[in-house]
DNA sequence: CGTCGGAGGGGTATCCCTCCGACGGTGCTATACT
């Protein structure tokens, strides 16, 4: 009987955003896996949706957002991206699906009218910034217009971001939480399993449903060249692109500098290009990101700061004259080519120098003794407030009295705090304000299991990195070798990457012996020294599993059966 | 941690080698000043 009720009532959800997404989006059917999510929405419960770019993940939000009692906000990382993603929504021409923002490029005006659209029905969907959400009278003015609906875009910057760039991304849960924690959905284009869980973890998703979807792009075809020095990078580079001449690509470098040189070598070497980076103005970087879109730059050279936001189906080719961080942003990178389906080329020229850049851009251990003094001085205002005065003040600190009498920037502040909530020193109260849990730590053990928290997480990054380096090297099937660090299982060898090309296909087996495979894919493993970890895939004789503490490692298989290295959990 | 460019020493090559320091990605916001 109930189970009969409940499929009545998610028949009913199918129909009602099937309806909508007809009517008022102009779609005539929607994807399993969008419908999924949506479905999950709609009956209040989180969702994380990964899907790549151009796969439908903005409709994921609209469409439940269009039918839910009360407004949607999307939270965003870039204004240029947010400026895009309102223009799409309003050029719909229905009213009452309009969508407005609120951020530093809106006057006070502007933010009072928007609001008021908002409460008055005359918009549904509100796009902010994690910064400007953090603002608490700007936090208060959303909550009161009881939001139905919390959508997190490109949710991978929770953890690419959170920790030492954009720190207001790590408090996003608790500003949902105070928003009056209405159902979030978490997208992004790609994310490995330990990103998943930061989003998670970061966002506080309880029991999302995770929509996971078509992170093999079968029109790709995948090239990697090792490269001795840097001229012949150069000149493989040269070949690659004559070969391309004429249509649009992107090449990625890792530094601002050589964004310039190369895109003034390449125009003297007669190619139309040019080059993009997150030191331009803004002004001329709009001009070169349209310019890009119209192909009237065909290659553009750029730092990553190219990327999120380019709405461009027929980009031809990606090149890289770098390793990626992880393959988490290389996926990311080379999934902007070929969103039309059409055949793309992707090409990685790397060198093992590459990766020193990396490991300085990770950056360092951050200071014992500023985490020990700032405890130590939280818990000075709170035995001065009690004595002072024992009810007449709020419960808890404000980061403005720590930053005054700490000394320490904004940015480094919100760093550390977090880093100390994490480790039980810190807690966050109501309205932003800063307490020491029950049982918490002193200053000392405090700061020194901050240190120990960073220095895992750098562990967890160096294995990223270290993978990025396999992939570059593997000589097996390269789509199984970046699924396989997705947590994807890929049957059969792909057929489209430069190491199946060179092999026949039908060579490789097409699954793995059992005997090659000792443990199944996803289960759970214990290592002696590692600790607890998930499989993830085989390649050849090779094994990878993810470990909880020490990250994604790469074992041999006849080692670990003859050695007896692992056992299974479960 | 590697690359690059400049300085300085060796030793006398229309300059080579070594050492040293600087540099290196991603963007929001608030506020003062034209």
């Amino acid at each position: 009987m109930r189970s009969l009720f409940s499929f009545l009532r998610s028949f009913r959800g199918t129909r009602r955003l099937r309806a909508a997404a007809r009517t008022d989006f102009g779609w005539p059917r929607l994807r399993p896996e969008q419908l999924t999510a949506m479905k999950a929405l709609l009956g209040r419960q989180d969702a994380l949706v990964v899907l790549p770019t151009g796969g439908g993940k903005s409709a994921v939000y609209q469409v439940p957002g269009s039918l839910l009692d009360g407004p949607t906000i999307v939270i965003s990382p870039l204004l240029a991206l947010q400026q895009d993603q309102i223009g799409n929504l309003n050029d719909r021409g229905v009213p009452r699906l309009r969508a407005v923002r609120i951020s530093s490029a809106e006057t006070p005006k502007q933010q009072a009218a928007a609001l008021a659209d908002l409460r008055e029905g005359r918009a549904r969907f509100l796009f902010t910034t994690p910064e400007s959400l953090a603002n608490p009278e700007r936090l208060a003015e959303i909550k009161a217009l009881r939001p139905a609906l919390v959508a997190v875009d490109e949710a991978h910057c929770i953890s690419g971001w959170g920790y030492d760039f954009r720190p207001d991304y790590l408090d996003l849960g608790d500003l949902i939480r105070e928003l009056g924690r209405p159902p979030v959905v978490a997208l992004t284009a790609t994310a490995s399993p330990p990103v998943r869980d930061d989003i998670v973890a970061r966002l506080g998703l309880r029991k999302p449903r995770t929509v996971v979807s078509g992170l093999d792009r079968a029109n790709l075809l995948l090239h990697v060249g090792y490269c001795s020095d840097e001229n012949a990078r150069y000149r493989r580079l040269l070949e690659f692109l004559r070969e391309e001449e004429g249509r649009s690509g992107i090449v990625y470098v890792p530094t601002r500098r050589a964004a310039e040189e190369l895109a003034g070598r390449l125009k003297d070497a007669g190619f139309k290009a040019d080059f993009y980076h997150g030191g331009m103005a803004s002004g001329p970087r709009e001009q070169r990101h349209e310019e890009f879109l119209a192909g009237r730059i065909p290659v553009m050279v750029a730092t990553s700061a190219f990327g999120m936001g380019i709405d461009k189906p027929d980009i031809r080719w990606v090149a890289h004259v770098a390793l990626p961080d992880s393959p988490d942003s290389y996926l990311q990178e080379i999934g902007r080519a070929g969103r039309d389906g059409e055949p793309a080329r992707t090409l990685l020229l790397w060198r093992a120098e590459d990766e020193a850049l990396q490991r300085f851009f990770a950056g360092g251990a951050p200071d014992e003794r500023e985490l020990r003094d700032l405890v130590a001085l939280l818990r000075a205002i709170e035995a001065e407030d009690t004595k002072v005065a024992k009810r007449a003040r709020a419960a808890g600190v404000t980061k403005s009295e720590l930053r005054e009498r700490s000394g320490l920037s904004q940015r480094k502040l919100s760093q550390l705090l977090s880093l100390l909530e994490e480790v039980g020193a810190v807690r966050t109260l109501p309205s932003n304000r800063l307490g020491t849990p029950k049982h918490a730590p002193d200053p000392v053990p405090a700061a020194q299991a901050a240190v120990a928290e960073v220095a895992r997480r750098q562990a967890v990054e160096a294995t990223r990195r270290e993978m990025m380096r396999g992939f570059a090297q593997t000589r097996a099937c390269r789509s199984q070798a970046l699924l396989a660090y997705f947590g994807e299982h890929m049957g059969t060898a792909c057929g489209h990457c430069d190491n199946c090309r060179r092999a026949p296909v039908a060579a490789q087996p097409a699954e793995p012996a059992s005997d090659a495979t000792p443990f199944p894919v996803h289960s759970t493993v214990q290592h002696g020294e590692w600790g607890s970890g998930m499989v993830l895939g085989y390649e050849g004789e090779k094994m990878t599993v993810l470990f909880d503490e020490v990250g994604y490692k790469t074992l041999s298989v006849p080692v670990v059966r003859a050695q007896k290295l692992l056992t299974v959990v479960r």
